[in-house]
DNA sequence: GTTCCTGCAAAAGATTTGCAGTGAC
DNA sequence: GTCACTGCAAATCTTTTGCAGGAAC
């Protein structure tokens, strides 16, 4: 199985970027991430892990993804950016936010995937990808 | 017709609010507006229109009004909240950015809203609100 | 007169940029 | 050796907070 870490450090080479330490290591961090993460959530695991990264660096590399289509960003609402894996399968999930306590739970629902793919082809727009926040309160808060 | 601005001020004073001049003026500018926001763009339009309003009093306004659910806050990804007017009946539209120049389309779909109502009852949450944002690329950058 | 409302200035947080040194090729 | 990569510090931008004076009731 080729992971997505694999994948985007093979795609990253083929965009002519050197092999440097800090973006694989955030590489290899991202890529056992199984949902949206922030730029601090990044530092912070790296510092904690023993391979501190600068914060400038993360930034870039995220910037340096997201542009390659390796990461999706998507914004919850709480004030930070967070990226998540793009997968080249197209698999893909959305978001439920808690918003007493500020919990992020991915879910995939084929129905509303369809719904939104046949709503995309109505739109005077190329498409390109969707993002969609279910915003409420968690079971544990309501 | 009761329009959003009487609406708000109503609810407002519901709530127990005084009526301030910064807080009237931001709502009755508000009342005018077909899509979503931002605190900057409310701030600028007021300080064009010879009615300045304290730039913090303009955040804590949109806060307020949030509160009462008077507003609904988006982000397009661009780094900024946006405000957009919740209506009393419902009526609600979503957004197409276009990611090359930054424009913001509201949109509507009727079968999009049945989805995401069949979808969020499906859900382990009691879901309030749900944000959906198309990305791509508008028919004049495409 | 009391309590809320406002604006200003300062603070706080997230993200970006400038720059000099280090490392990849 | 050249040019990309990195980390640090400073800058930028959005949003929040502290506070003192003014306004609503």
């Amino acid at each position: 199985m080729a992971t997505w870490t694999e994948h985007a450090l093979r795609r990253l080479e083929e965009a002519g970027y050197r092999r440097g330490g800090a973006r694989t290591a955030v590489v290899e961090h991202l890529g056992t991430q199984a949902c949206a993460v922030s730029a601090h959530e990044v530092e912070a695991a790296l510092r904690a892990s023993g391979r501190t990264v600068g914060r400038a660096s993360v930034y870039r590399v995220l910037e340096q993804l997201e542009a390659l289509k390796l990461l999706w960003s998507l914004d919850v609402g709480d004030g930070t950016t967070r990226y998540e894996l793009a997968h080249p399968s197209g698999e893909h999930h959305h978001h439920l936010v808690c918003d007493t306590c500020g919990a992020v739970t991915p879910f995939e629902d084929a129905e509303l995937e369809r719904t939104i793919a046949r709503v995309s082809e109505r739109m005077p727009f190329t498409v390109d990808e969707h993002d969609i926040v279910l915003h409420g309160q968690c079971s544990s808060c309501s």
